[in-house]
DNA sequence: CAGACCTCCGAATAATTATTAATTTATTTT
DNA sequence: AAAATAAATTAATAATTATTCGGAGGTCTG
């Protein structure tokens, strides 16, 4: 799943220098992703991965600090995409997800900057999502479901 | 010169898209000055410029969102090549530059950030730096004849 | 189910960018 | 001012990245 190898490049990437797509497919099949450079080039688009000079002159890719702008409708569409049912209970929204999938939506989730909420949790295939208070959960479930229509 | 030619670039990806180096080279050219693709290439790593997606799913270059570091020891290598002399009067420093390189020297003296500068302003190859006192003007000349050594 | 229409993806290849090796230009040293 | 050294540049090419074309699979609709 396209999303979940997302999440996966967004991890890699962070935690060490990826200088070359060629680089990123092994990575990548080395986690079980099975990829050409091809794939991973459109994946870099889409994620708008920009290539950064590091201090010793070599490059690396980089996800670029957030342009919060058009960048939410690749958000609306990953949720979409990924997000399988939204159930809540007192003050906390749980929020499934195809497997994999949950950090991007929960991203999403994060990125798209919604009032009322405390914080987000994600694991592999579910988000909590923490509402400040119960009387809003409500409000922020509905607009879950507007995203997802 | 490599600087003026620097401080061109910049002023061509900022106020127009430019997708690729052979499209930058054609404009420099345009501009009056002759290189090549693969000169542009070491002045875009030098610039630490990154290739960034647009909104229409086209890519340009564009000047990465100062990481003020590294980026120091450019600045100080800028001025050291650029800068041929540094005279004041009262609380105005004048600072002579190499044709067509006021600007870019003026933008390290920006970045440098440094103390008691009221403003700078830079034509072609001189730059006027304003001080807050008259006495605090001594000190920022050697600070500039320091960086230069 | 068949057909229309998606999305995703790989192989091949086109397009772009980085580097090498050689040359020219500029700077410093003697 | 000549020689030595360093810096900047280019042409050619290697390396990297983006795209085209085609196919596989999924979904929707009649």
């Amino acid at each position: 799943m396209k999303y979940s190898r997302h999440n996966k490049i967004l991890e890699l990437i962070h935690k060490q220098e990826v200088e070359t797509q060629e680089e990123l497919a092994k990575l990548l099949i080395k986690n079980g992703y099975n990829v050409t450079q091809a794939t991973i080039s459109r994946d870099i688009k889409e994620l708008k991965l920009i290539k950064i000079q590091t201090a010793t002159g070599k490059s690396k890719y980089a996800a670029e600090t957030h342009s919060y702008q058009s960048i939410t409708d690749r958000f609306i569409k990953i949720f979409k995409d990924t997000i399988l049912s939204v159930n809540y209970s007192n003050n906390i929204i749980i929020i499934k997800t195809l497997t994999g999938c949950a950090n991007a939506a929960c991203e999403a989730i994060d990125a798209l900057n919604l009032d009322n909420i405390l914080g987000t949790i994600a694991g592999d295939n579910t988000i909590f999502v923490v509402v400040d208070e119960n009387i809003n959960v409500n409000k922020l479930v509905h607009q879950f479901n507007d995203l997802i229509q």
